[in-house]
DNA sequence: TTATAATTTTGTAATCATTATAAATTTATT
DNA sequence: AATAAATTTATAATGATTACAAAATTATAA
């Protein structure tokens, strides 16, 4: 994972690529991303960005992330309804929550695998796969999971 | 699809099995639940069931499909974080949203399928596999898709 | 570079779904 | 029928997101 990733100079192009402008948010809100694949919430990002950026404001990470995703750059990530989450992340994966310590992993999905998740005569753009259970950590039985 | 399904003891029935107190809230919001398959969200079913139940709640509604989600025995549902839709299909499949049309259609999914979408060493209890793509009206070009 | 137009950001107010609360009602138990 | 426990109601509070207009930034063209 080379620094260049992260250079203003390479998310700039592809926010171009992406037929997006690249504003300032923009570039802040898609390196956060990158760096922290944690699925963060819109609120998350912009308190995490806002001790660099005093003037950043609230509206502006959400008009980022509306933008971003459109453009493809971001897709949203939900599990409970209750929290929406950002991901750079934008090739078909799945995402496990843990039911007791709340973390969500990523998972790979076999492309033949995903390719049968789709009904017959409807066409697939996107898919997301989630599953609910406990991670290894909590699974076994009393031992506390961080994170 | 026999009319005893959606009858009072029916329903009471499931909801004492499930170790719920067979309210007369719940009992007319999984009843609508079974009979409505469209994944309505909270107030979908309030407003649906004002009419006949002047003295129904919004709280009473949010309640009883809290009570009800607990229980097993409906679950929720969220496409895209915007909108909390409840499903009493309970039993593992897939979710495919038209982009186009808006519409939400069930799919099966076969248990060999639902089994293999977990990473190895996590254990799974319930998934939930969404897709996002053009439903066969849609997907023929320039063609309107009612519903 | 400077001027102009288009887009984005900011700060604040408004919206809307959901949750909290306490009193009234309903349900279960004795 | 009396008592206790849980649920419902109505309303207020919360909190995430969106709307808005003015200020700032970015792109385009002279």
């Amino acid at each position: 994972m080379k620094t260049s990733e992260y250079s203003n100079e390479q998310l700039d192009q592809r926010m171009r690529n992406a037929g997006l402008r690249p504003s300032s948010a923009r570039i802040h809100v898609l390196r956060y991303l990158e760096k922290h694949r944690n699925h963060p919430t819109a609120d998350r990002i912009y308190k995490a960005l806002r001790p660099d950026l005093p003037s950043l404001s609230r509206a502006s990470v959400y008009n980022s992330l509306a933008a971003l995703e459109r453009s493809g750059l971001v897709r949203p990530l939900t599990m409970d309804g209750d929290e929406l989450r950002y991901d750079a992340h934008v090739e078909d994966h799945g995402h496990f929550c843990c039911e007791r310590c709340g973390a969500i992993h990523d998972f790979p999905l076999a492309p033949s695998d995903a390719a049968a998740l789709c009904p017959d005569g409807f066409l697939a753009r996107r898919r997301d796969v989630l599953v609910w259970g406990l991670c290894p950590g909590c699974a076994e039985d009393g031992a506390d999971c961080a994170k």
